[in-house]
DNA sequence: GTCTATATTTCGATAGAC
DNA sequence: GTCTATCGAAATATAGAC
């Protein structure tokens, strides 16, 4: 709380003034991050562009807002390893943030499927599970942020060669995705 | 330290006696996580089995041993979020744990790249920087385990589907990985 | 609403008997 | 090596003046 108050210019009794306890505090924070975390992603799945360009923009928003957000997925699944209680605050931190109307999630989830099931009967794609799509999605794109000095230690990536590796992740991985998916 | 003790069944004061203080304690638990996360791996990735086989068994590996260890990735991934001077630790916990004799971990990622240039020349695999092909396969086989709160919330799973989700995985993402690697 | 001063709790660490 | 008892530091929280 003092460091807090410290790096906030203030005192440490008003952080209780406004924030009734340390705990009341982290839920907010915690809640905040986990609007930015699903916020924009939800609709630009749900939008009605291609089913390639959906995918393509949502890879772009994810590396382009965690790259201005480094710690965002660490903070989040740090905090979630920390206090599981809070898997509660990260549902109202969801529909806090602005979901598209007119579809809850389980909807959309749906919606995808149907439209992955479609191109598969047309011999587009190959057959493969909503859920496993969107994780390996949401994988490629947000876990690199979360474990980088894992991989910055054992791909062996200096600070800046870190930077050229995202610059080339943002061209790359929605190829690998779409050619994934490919038949 | 008293909430470990007492978990242990001993006095707060053995601990203490075994390690010097908590950060000592600390330090050692992140040794041993770094080296089941990363011990097997790179031993399968260098094997003479042919690229796909070890590939698969590369998914194999971290989806069964994560299985029996579910917390490790968010636990490292904390700690790292906690103190980035564990980074140094995490070496140490690499080499400690076996790694294959004659190939550092540099060599071994070479080595990689150029199985995939040759089948890229060959015209069998689209070409793709080995970094980025070893950053997707971790971040599918690690990432589910890291998210599991989140993936469950988002995409509606109770702790059963979960289960079932994991079984399906383990089959799909192979498959999802090489044809994605296939031209 | 914002501060100073202080109360209360928690927890890591040590001393010392056995 | 393992315990009981306790010290001392640190940090959360509150009281109360302004």
């Amino acid at each position: 709380m003092q460091e807090i108050a410290a790096e906030a210019g203030v005192n440490p009794a008003l952080l209780h003034y406004y924030f009734r306890s340390k705990d009341t505090l982290a839920l907010a924070v915690f809640r905040e991050a986990a609007g930015k975390l699903f916020g924009g992603i939800l609709a630009i799945l749900a939008s009605d562009a291609g089913l390639e360009a959906r995918i393509e923009r949502a890879v772009h928003h994810y590396i382009d807002t965690l790259r201005a957000n480094p710690f965002l997925p660490g903070y989040v699944i740090a905090e979630l390893n920390f206090d599981p209680g809070r898997i509660t605050a990260l549902a109202t931190g969801m529909t806090d943030a602005h979901t598209p109307p007119g579809h809850d999630r389980r909807a959309l989830v749906a919606k995808l499927g149907a439209e992955l099931a479609a191109r598969a009967a047309a011999g587009e794609f190959i057959e493969i599970p909503v859920e496993q799509f969107l994780v390996n999605l949401a994988s490629m794109c947000v876990f690199p942020f979360a474990a980088r000095p894992m991989i910055q230690a054992v791909v062996g990536l200096g600070a800046s060669d870190w930077d050229a590796f995202l610059d080339a992740r943002r061209v790359e991985l929605p190829r690998f995705i779409l050619n994934a998916l490919k038949r």
